[in-house]
RNA sequence: GGCGCUGUAGCUCAGUUGGUUUAGAGCGCCGCCCUGUCACGGCGGAGGUCGAGGGUUCGAGCCCCUUCAGCGUCGCCA
């Protein structure tokens, strides 16, 4: 569903005339262009028959391109153009020649831009005929989405797609443009290069030069950007095509765009401050929406208290409070006891009008809190006539007016509380907060709410080993001054690093780097890995921190869910031109596929496990 | 990898408790008619391995098992 299709995309006047390279042919319009000053003129349109009304003595053909719809009349008068028309169908491509004239009074079209004029056809030339496309390009009906993979080049003719691609190539150039003015170079950083153990598993490509040895796809240009700086080129940036081959997921590709960014002798400030820029510039430019600035900075460990969140959605309010204080002396147990410690957090959640829900209803959130990995969920409405609550007769007023107080909750509303250790309650609340959010309309997907989130910790422990990871990447600096912390309380390090949040969704992470070869040591040994390991897997990153590397850091933006959220889309592949489906298939090339044995033999390969089919 | 949902005409879907003959509807498609439509209109027509395989039953689109595909969701993804 598109939230924002009436978002407007304008073309020049120059591209609306002239949009193609021939020359010379003052005739040629796009089916767009027309207007009641073309009247009298004599033109030539190419597009597709976007329908046909046969009237028997009267002919309309809508025909349709990139840039809009035109009306062209086949008249008997002009019996060889008449006859042609007579055979056109749907998706047939033709040629139209005729007079621009205003439609007759009263019949005047407002959904088109075109719709004051027509083209009376005096000739038509087909130039390729079309089959029975699958289904509709004409109507926005809803079409099953692998149906519209397998034939994407008809799914592409249609006006979303092509109005979705053009706001993902309007961002494209307003970044393009913001870095060029700021004396960043665009760099291309090579596809096929090392696998290095990084987060996410690598896509490998058999070398047949240099049998039973691979490349592998870069996750990211991360080591590359960090070696232009060491290379001195200062100021980066590259929309760079990334490849992980993790396991598939909604909103996920195997293959993604990002923009990459390095920057040297920089600070946080000075990234973040940039990037806002960016943003600010790119939303203005692409879309025509004014980000409010200065964007709200949070840091982490707020984002977690107030919403539960280290991607809060600022779209709505209803902060998470804690509540912990009103159980004190409670009688019921586990509350008792989760709020006397300090690794616990008991939670509320405001429900504005929440007290008119139903039993049935409090029942089901109590499931969808549940379902967040929540022990269970206690309710309390503040009706008119009285206060309800899921534990009723475990509460007494002045606990009810205390959480009332606390959470600033009026007749009428409910809140929602949530018990337990920390992280988990935070992260419950935070769901239910986003829950609540939903099901009030709040998340309105035309607004637009950026904030960054700074301040992570460097270090968390894996909740299944107990082990120290980093909580990004391992090239992460730790705040300035910090760095004595990695021998004493690790888990106390902040992190450089800052994400940029839109609605709840990360758009993008960055960070100042390590560029102290033996500080990057010690961290790679915390990832696990031994010395040997360093020195086959990173042996020339370390190698080159050692001659005089800059400080340095910069971002990294994932393109495909900017440009998903500046459309309204809710998928990444409504922005994508040529996307693989769920499951990472490509189903119009039938990618993966198999390969002639022949072109394995010549790679040293052999299968053990048979392609299906 | 786990769980859930879906699979019937080209498309979107209906199909009751397992039992009316030839499995329906709208759109699309094909033919004929129609000079002001724009979701044109009218008349007529074609089109189905009910995802696949097996089972239960006198009888299966419907129930059971297996399998494939798609979608959603969680794990996972620095």
């Amino acid at each position: 569903m598109r939230a924002t299709s009436s978002t407007n995309i304008t073309t020049s006047a120059a591209s609306r005339t002239h949009w193609s390279t021939t020359v010379p042919d003052l005739g040629r319009r796009s089916c767009g262009a027309l207007t009641a000053s073309d009247v009298g003129a004599t033109v030539q349109l190419d597009g597709w028959v976007n329908r046909r009304r046969d009237h028997g003595g009267l002919i309309f053909i809508d025909l349709r391109d990139r840039d809009g719809i035109t009306q062209a009349v086949f008249d008997p008068s002009q019996a060889e153009a008449f006859a042609v028309a007579e055979t056109l169908r749907n998706e047939d491509v033709v040629r139209v020649r005729g007079l621009v004239r205003r439609r007759p009074a009263g019949t005047e079209n407002p959904k088109l831009s075109t719709g004051e004029v027509e083209v009376a056809a005096e000739g038509v030339d087909v130039l390729n005929r079309s089959l029975v496309p699958p289904f509709p390009i004409n109507v926005e009906a809803d079409v099953d989405e692998s149906l519209r993979l397998k034939y994407r080049y008809l799914d592409l003719r249609r006006p979303r797609l092509q109005h979705n691609l053009t706001v993902r190539h309007k961002i494209l150039k307003a970044i393009r443009d913001f870095f060029d003015a700021r004396d960043f170079l665009e760099i291309e950083t090579p596809c096929l290069i090392k696998s290095t153990p990084e987060g996410a598993r690598d896509f490998l490509v058999p070398s047949r030069l240099h049998q039973g040895t691979f490349y592998a796809l870069p996750q990211s240009p991360q080591i590359l950007k960090q070696l232009l700086m060491i290379g001195g080129l200062g100021r980066y940036m590259q929309i760079a095509r990334c490849f992980r081959d993790e396991d598939t997921r909604a909103d996920r590709q195997p293959e993604f765009t990002q923009l990459d960014v390095e920057m040297s002798f920089v600070d946080e400030d000075a990234v973040t401050a940039l990037m806002e820029e960016c943003i600010v510039y790119t939303w203005r430019t692409a879309i025509g929406v004014e980000i409010p600035q200065p964007v709200p900075r949070l840091a982490h460990a707020e984002a977690l208290r107030r919403y539960g969140s280290d991607k809060p959605d600022l779209r709505f309010e209803l902060e998470l409070v804690d509540v912990a204080e009103a159980f004190a002396g409670t009688p019921i147990k586990f509350l008792q006891e989760h709020a006397a410690s300090d690794a616990s957090r008991i939670v509320a959640v405001r429900y504005p009008g929440g007290a008119a829900l139903s039993r049935r209803d409090f029942d089901e959130l109590t499931e969808t809190a549940k379902s967040f990995g929540a022990g269970g969920l206690i309710w309390l409405s503040y009706a008119a006539d009285g206060w309800k609550a899921s534990i009723q007769k475990l509460l007494d007023d002045a606990t009810v007016d205390k959480l009332q107080t606390a959470t600033s909750s009026q007749t009428g509303d409910a809140l929602l509380l949530v018990a337990g250790p920390r992280d988990l309650a935070s992260d419950v609340a935070g769901k239910l907060r986003l829950h609540v959010g939903e099901r009030l309309g709040l998340r309105d997907p035309e607004k637009f709410a950026f904030c960054w989130v700074v301040g992570f910790p460097l270090f968390e422990r894996d909740p299944e080993t107990g082990a120290l990871t980093p909580t990004h990447h391992p090239f992460t600096s730790p705040a300035p001054g910090q760095e004595a912390l990695l021998d004493t309380d690790p888990l106390s390090m902040r992190a450089q690093h800052y994400d940029l949040v839109l609605n709840g969704s990360e758009l993008g992470s960055g960070s100042i780097r390590i560029h102290d070869p033996e500080f990057q040591r010690r961290i790679f040994e915390i990832f696990g890995l031994s010395d040997a390991e360093i020195e086959a897997r990173f042996g020339f990153f370390m190698e080159a921190l050692r001659y005089g590397a800059p400080p340095h850091g910069g971002m990294a933006w994932g393109i495909d869910r900017l440009a998903m959220l500046a459309c309204g889309e809710t998928s990444i592949r409504d922005v994508i031109a040529f996307p693989k489906n769920q499951t990472f298939r490509d189903v119009m090339m039938d990618a993966p596929s198999s390969v002639p044995v022949d072109l394995l033999r010549d790679l040293g390969l052999a299968l053990k496990t048979k392609p299906p089919g």
